[in-house]
DNA sequence: ATGAAAGCGCTAACAT
DNA sequence: ATGTTAGCGCTTTCAT
C-alpha cells in the first residue's frame, strides 16, 4: 500500500525487499519448485507489503504459455451468448484458464479483425460461434496450432472440434410437430440477417420438412433492428393483416415470438386454437408470460460446458482424448401454444 | 497458407522470407517510419504468404504498451451492461484500444481477483463498475498508474473518475413523482443482492424522499434468482395477497416491473387508476409489452461513451484535460402504467 | 533450497 | 530508407 508509483513493480523490486533471488520470488509466487516456509513467508510479505503485481507479458513470453481462452461470438445482447459463456466459464473456472470475449456484430470482417488480434495474444484455445468463416479466418485457426471449437452448430465441417445442434433439423423436428398438431397455413417471421446462418439453416430445414408433407409457407415477414418484443407485434399484426387465414407462425427467435404472443392474446385471438405458435431458443423470460410459447431448447449451456472441456481436454499433458464432433438433441417444448399432435 | 506450423511465425521468418531486417519488417506491420514501397509489398506479401501473426505479447514486452482497457462489471445477464459496453466500444472503435471483460457476478471477492488478473496484462485502462471496492482492489487501482474510470453510480468517491447516474436521486425523483400523483400506500419489491449497491441506494433515495413527505413503504417483497419476468408476477401476487390496499408497486427493476404488469393486466386490475407501477432502466423490452412501464433511464450509452472518452483523453500525449465527474441525469418514462401528478 | 545465466520475440534508440 | 544493438520482465535450465 505503498504510493505514487510510476513505474509498476518487479520481481527485482519483491527480491531486493525481501532478499532473496528473483528466481526464488518467482518461485514463490507461482507455488513452484521447493521453497522454505521460511523464505516462502517473506517473499509473500514482502510482495503485498509493496503491492505488486505479476508481469504476465514478461511472464507469457518467457514461458510460451498463456492461460487464455479467446471466445468470439457474435454479439452479447442476444443472451444466448451470455449463457454460453456461463457454460464455458463454469468448467474453466476449475482451472488455470481464463476465457477472453471478442463479439464479430455478425460480420465476416470483424471476426477476421477479432480473431487476427486474439490470436495475436497466443491464446491456449479458441471457441468461435458458428462454422462459417472466411477463407483468411478458416487459415488462421488452423495455423494457430491450438484447439478450436466451433460451437452452436453443426450443420458442416469444422476446422478443428465443434459442439452444438443441428439447426437444420430443429427446423425440421419444429415443422413436424406443427404437421402432426394439424396446422397447415403457416407463416414465418423472422430477422432480416442474412448472415445469421443458424436461422437460415432452421428455416431451411423448417421448409423442407413442409415441402416433404407438400406444405408450402404461406407468408413470410422480416424485420431488422429495434426492440424484438415490440417487433413482434408489430410483424404480427402486419403478417395477420395481409394473410388473415394463417393458423400457425413460427418466429426465428422466443423475443418476437412473446411479442406475437402478447399481441394475440390482447386482440383475443384463441392461442392455440385458432392460431399457434413457435419460437426458438427457450429464453428464460418466457416464464412470466401469460401463455408459454411453443419452442426448442438451444441447448447454450450444455454447448458452453462441452467447448470448454475439449478445450481443457486437449491442454492437458499429454492430451487428453475426447469427443470432438458433440452433436446436442434440443428437445421441443409445447408450451400452452401449440397443439400436441 | 502453409501447413503445420508447430512453432508460430517470427518477425525472423518473415524477415527471411523477405530478404529484410526484422526491424524493417516490424516498421512495415506497423506502418512505422519511412519504408520504401517497394520494401513494404515485398515484406507485406511475405507476411500474408506465411500466414504471420504478430506475437503481441512480445511487442507489449518491448515497448511497453498495451492498447487494452479492462472493463469489470458485475454481470452479462443484465443487459444493463451489455449497453454499456456497446457504448465503450463505439468510442473505442476508432482507435487503438481494445476492450477486455472481466465478469465479478456482483462478488467482491470475485471482483479482487479479476482485477488482480486483468492488471497482471498492463492494460492501459480501466473501467470498473460501482464505487464500492474492496481496500485491496483500491489499492490496486492506484497503484496501476493507468487512468481509472469508476461508472454506473456517482453516489461517492472515486478512485480516479467517475461516470454515471446518481442512484439515491433516482429513487429520490420516483418517490416525488410518485407521490405528486397521488399515490400513497406503497409497495417495494427488488431482488435479494445486499450486493447490488446502486440498487441498494435507489432504495435509499426513494424511502428517504417518501419520508420526507411522511409516507413510509407498507409492504415489500424479494426474490433471487430464476426468471426476472415470472419472479415479478409471483412477488407482485404475494405482496397483494397481502396489502390488498396497496396503490403503488415500485420495482427494483424493469423485468419484475413487467412481470408484475402483465400480472395485473391479467387480472383485469386498474393501471394506474388502481395501482401504479415502476420499475428502473428503461429496457429495451418494454416497448412491447402492453402498457409501457413507468421507469427511469439508466444512461447505460451515455456513460460507456463517457467512460471510454475520459480514457482516450487520458491516453493521449499530452493527456488531454478532461472532466473526470460526470454526473448524468436519469430521466423518468411515465409510460402508462404512472399517473402524471 | 537457492542462485546465475540465457533468452522468449519483439521495439526503442541509435547508427548508417 | 534500412540495419544494429540492447533490453523489456519474466521463466527455463542448469549449477550449487
Amino acid at each position: 500500500m505503498t504510493d505514487q508509483p510510476k513505474r509498476p513493480l518487479t520481481l527485482r523490486d519483491v527480491s531486493e525487499a525481501s532478499g532473496v533471488s528473483e528466481m526464488t520470488v518467482s518461485r514463490v509466487l507461482r507455488n513452484r519448485g521447493d521453497v522454505s516456509e521460511r523464505t516462502r513467508e517473506r517473499v509473500l510479505a514482502a510482495a503485498k507489503e509493496l503491492g505488486y503485481v505479476p508481469n504476465k507479458i514478461a511472464g507469457a513470453l518467457a514461458s510460451n504459455r498463456v492461460n487464455l481462452v479467446a471466445v468470439i461470438i457474435p454479439s452479447l445482447k442476444n443472451m444466448v451468448f451470455p449463457e454460453v459463456l456461463t457454460g464455458i466459464n463454469e468448467v474453466l473456472e476449475d482451472t488455470e484458464l481464463q476465457a477472453v470475449v471478442g463479439v464479430t456484430d455478425y460480420l465476416p470482417e470483424k471476426e477476421e479483425k477479432v480473431l487476427y488480434e486474439m490470436l495475436s495474444w497466443r491464446p491456449s484455445g479458441v471457441i468461435i460461434a458458428g462454422l462459417e468463416h472466411s477463407d483468411a479466418a478458416r487459415a488462421m485457426l488452423n495455423a494457430a496450432g491450438i484447439p478450436v471449437v466451433e460451437i452452436m452448430d453443426t450443420d458442416g465441417t469444422p476446422v478443428d472440434a465443434m459442439v452444438g445442434i443441428s439447426h437444420r433439423r430443429a427446423g425440421r423436428e419444429m415443422a413436424k410437430a406443427i404437421l402432426k398438431a394439424g396446422y397447415r397455413r403457416i407463416g414465418f417471421l423472422g430477422t432480416k440477417m442474412p448472415l445469421d446462418h443458424r436461422a437460415r439453416k432452421r428455416f431451411e430445414g423448417f421448409t423442407e420438412a413442409l415441402a416433404k408433407e407438400g406444405v408450402e409457407i404461406e407468408d413470410r415477414e422480416f424485420y431488422s433492428g429495434g426492440s424484438a418484443l415490440a417487433k413482434g407485434r408489430e410483424m404480427t399484426r402486419a403478417i395477420l393483416e395481409r394473410s388473415p387465414k394463417l393458423d400457425f407462425l413460427y418466429y426465428s427467435n422466443d423475443m418476437i415470438g412473446a411479442g406475437g404472443l402478447l399481441y394475440l392474446l390482447e386482440k383475443g385471438i384463441d392461442v392455440p386454437g385458432q392460431i399457434g405458435l413457435a419460437g426458438f431458443n427457450g429464453v428464460e423470460l418466457l416464464q412470466g408470460l401469460p401463455k408459454r410459447l411453443a419452442t426448442m431448447d438451444a441447448c447454450r449451456l450444455e454447448i458452453g460446458r462441452k467447448a470448454a472441456e475439449i478445450i481443457t481436454a486437449r491442454l492437458e499433458e499429454p492430451p487428453r482424448e475426447v469427443e470432438t464432433q458433440v452433436i446436442l438433441t434440443p428437445t421441443i417444448s409445447f408450451g400452452d401454444t401449440l397443439k400436441r399432435g
